[in-house]
DNA sequence: CCAACGCCGGGAAAATTTCACGACGTTGCA
DNA sequence: TGCAACGTCGTGAAATTTTCCCGGCGTTGG
């Protein structure tokens, strides 16, 4: 590994899953895995300790979600190379983590020169989108739905995330590091703007746009 | 790698993940991945023709999902090593894994080791959970798991089952005949019974019991 | 007969949701 | 550059809902 290697910050709850990112990356010359990270803090605090070239960053995992880590990442540095690596073949998310900063978006069914592929892109400075998610964003375009995605903010986006799958007001406060009672707030403004009057419809909704799936929940 | 070793087959839809477990399990000496499957009916395929010592399996995979795939390959070989090896850190997906005739159950977030202890485990005729899923395990059994169906009186599932159909409790009210009161009377109830603290948690309940499948879903 | 339970709702306290509002920083654009 | 628009965070107060406690009714079963 030479010194002008491309450092890069491993982020995913499953360390097993980590070890396959390092094994593919590392074939390749020019990259070099300096850290990893199994939630969206202490991502963030080696982000801010390492300095990587690159993150590459699951969404799913516990605490902090993946599309809040990058958005703190990026808040604190507005030129951060993150790479969403994902299980989501689901636009809405694509479209949630581009806007919350992400430089690419590429699912874990994809093949592994995909990745490989989609990690020097953004290196080098390009947008990177792994082909399944251009066939979604695609066909949603062409649907015209408007989307959760396409009309809440990314904070917003989290929120519900949160919502769907933590359980009380004050917890989703506490893993934010916000008053519940913004959280309250931003839970009645998700209501209304996806013109749902109980929680009982915005499950439902997230359910039918994919946001919360069958095996999110534990199925008996 | 002596004639000796032990076979594998990896069976996971993430090719990248397929990749850390056989980083991990390679390590290992004695141990040796010889073949690897992207969906369920691919691993049934290769079980017939590869006969492995030990199939690690996926549960969330397009197709034939987990389960059914340790179902078919232990039907048509009583004496299939099956580890179940998953994101799914849920006793009602272990229980039915193990029903289905897998020797192991580990979460994808445990580390490394633990894997591979409960790879040495299953080859050796042993059963395999992973301490967090004991844990799950002890707790529903502490629990009672109680059932939606079984605590219930039939009012009250019958509310719970227009609760869940998108309607307010003045709507429910008037389909029932009873004041709205009572209904918001039951519908309190009901989630102390069912020991959930928000509607949100009410519907995940409902949809791991089956009482709201994704068809059910309608449109907005 | 009486105890237990399901069912129905009122009243009042407690909690949550909603609305109006302001502060702050960032973005985008003229 | 300046300014408008927007996202984020939070407060306070009103509106609403949820929760708890209560009693009444009918049925069941010992």
């Amino acid at each position: 590994m030479s010194a002008g290697d491309a450092t890069i910050l491993l982020v995913d709850d499953h360390s097993v899953v980590r070890e396959g990112y390092r094994s593919v990356l590392e074939k390749q010359p020019g990259l070099r895995v300096v850290a990893e990270a199994s939630d969206g803090a202490e991502a963030y605090r080696l982000y801010k300790s390492e300095a990587p070239d690159l993150v590459i960053m699951d969404l799913s995992m516990p605490g902090i979600g993946g599309i809040e880590a990058v958005r703190r990442i990026r808040q604190r540095d507005k030129g951060a190379k993150i790479l969403v690596f994902t299980m989501h073949q689901n636009a809405g998310f694509a479209v949630q983590a581009i806007r919350a900063g992400a430089r690419g978006y590429v699912t874990k069914t994809s093949p592994p020169e995909t990745l490989v592929r989609a990690v020097m892109d953004v290196l080098a400075g390009r947008i990177a989108i792994s082909p399944d998610i251009d066939h979604e964003l695609a066909l949603s375009r062409l649907a015209g739905e408007s989307s959760a995605a396409d009309v809440l903010t990314p904070r917003e986006f989290e929120v519900l995330r949160l919502l769907l799958a933590e359980r009380t007001t004050d917890e989703i406060a506490e893993t934010l590091h916000v008053s519940p009672k913004t959280v309250a707030n931003l839970h009645s403004l998700i209501k209304d703007k996806l013109g749902v009057g109980s929680d009982i419809e915005l499950v439902r909704l997230a359910l039918r746009q994919g946001l919360l799936t069958q095996v999110d929940l534990g199925e008996a």
